[in-house]
DNA sequence: TCCATACTTGACATTTTTGACAAGTCAAGA
DNA sequence: TCTTGACTTGTCAAAAATGTCAAGTATGGA
């Protein structure tokens, strides 16, 4: 799996768990631990930035979920 | 949990992993696709930096575990 | 049609990761 | 002691994430 396909996959679930709880970009990054505008929501759910771990932290914390719900992605065998 | 402790605790993680597959961090280094320095490992462990969601990926591809593995840490409740 | 809400996209400055190299520490063994 | 291997730490440039704002698109309702 190359770079972009990993992006976009980590942005579609973080979309699916925002969509479950009915939050919209605005309200998940009010949630959000520190500054956290929608610009990043969108960024990272369409899978146009490489998010850091602790920014993904900080988002699965605001949903309610743990970090490793988020990494639980199908994976391809390469 | 802040920043530093979550950097630390996953850093900790990927070093039993590493320990696990008795591998250097040379050894590691040399196995992740693309470029990868053993500065960067070093950094990783120790928690010092704070790697983004693609190169913790590149990790555990390297350590032949899935992503999650990695996140699968004892988070403190807050 | 007009308006509001939700989201996307572009631009920008700031900060930080990443990749690379050099030098330093530290422990084990010859 | 000297050397080797493993790891840490500092610096540096390049690339990229983050935070912010403004503008654009799209949809649905009044």
């Amino acid at each position: 799996m190359d770079k972009s396909e990993l992006l976009r996959i980590i942005g579609k679930r973080i979309l699916e768990l925002r969509e479950e709880k009915n939050l919209t970009q605005l309200d998940l990054a009010a949630k959000i631990e520190g500054d956290f505008d929608t610009t990043n929501v969108s960024r990272i759910e369409s899978g146009r930035t490489n998010p850091t771990i602790f920014t993904l932290y900080r988002i699965a914390q605001a949903l309610d979920v743990k970090l490793e719900d988020i990494m639980k992605i199908e994976i391809p065998e390469d």
